[in-house]
DNA sequence: TATTGTTATACTCTATAACTATA
DNA sequence: TATAGTTATAGAGTATAACAATA
């Protein structure tokens, strides 16, 4: 039994996109299963890297998702070591920061991530790929 | 508090698909919450429809899931009374069909789906959607 | 009053493993 | 032996609602 997509999901913009993320994805978690980390937690990661002393709701927020589940998020990131939460600007927020050891395997993480980046988009040449993010970021009601 | 994505994820390409993604399918799952079906299961619908007799572990296939998680999906399709399992080709085997309420209901889902994904891709030309659409197409490894 | 973190609870989606009927 | 459907169970990931402390 072979399924085929007919003409009314493969006119849907937003089905080719979801097919590619999900194609990015699974490859970019069998990239990560050394670590025990999912792509969602390593973005999560790099982005207290990125803005250290960030509190968690702000964290929730560029993730999309609501500040309980970004403190569910934030308690495994700490129970693994690689995030500490320090007295925040005023005494009910936390800011959020990479421990040592968090800097350290954040880079090994990264680069298995960047690794499986560069194979699925091996194909697209680096003209396509500027094109392709251009074109994604047109995507939305502006 | 405002996060920033840093040079490393904004270089990340299935960072950029996952973002665009999380877009499309919140506006879908607003365009279709009248009707309290995910765009998940719309998609499960439409296959259905467009490949009539199919069986839930090729179903599973095309979605991606495994055929435990495709029996639990059609079973919510069933109690809404969208789809019904027929005799199939042998008799381990379902062959899944839409009912004829299910057949006018994915008409109107399909068609709040369209309309969402028009919206979404409205700045984007049609050269420009065609563009994007093959540069996703070569995403992956060959 | 509003905000942050927290806790308890529940829902959705998915997976694994085992069972059965059939092939 | 292999496959399709099924069942029970469990694990992520997320959300809502309520609460305490602080602003």
């Amino acid at each position: 039994m072979k399924i085929k997509e007919g003409t009314d999901l493969q006119a849907l913009i937003g089905y080719r996109i979801q097919k590619a993320d999900l194609l990015m994805v699974a490859d970019a978690r069998t990239a990560l299963s050394g670590f025990a980390l999912s792509p969602a937690k390593l973005t999560a990661l790099i982005l207290i890297r990125d803005n250290p002393g960030s509190d968690q709701t702000a964290l929730g927020r560029a993730l999309s998702i609501n500040r309980s589940s970004a403190m569910k998020l934030v308690n495994v990131l700490v129970d693994r070591g690689w995030v500490e939460r320090r007295p925040g600007r005023d005494l009910r927020t936390n800011a959020l920061h990479l421990t040592s050891v968090g800097e350290t395997q954040v880079i090994e993480m990264l680069d298995a991530l960047r690794q499986s980046d560069t194979r699925m988009t091996a194909q697209l040449s680096a003209e396509e790929i500027a094109t392709l993010v251009r074109l994604l970021g047109k995507l939305g009601t502006r």
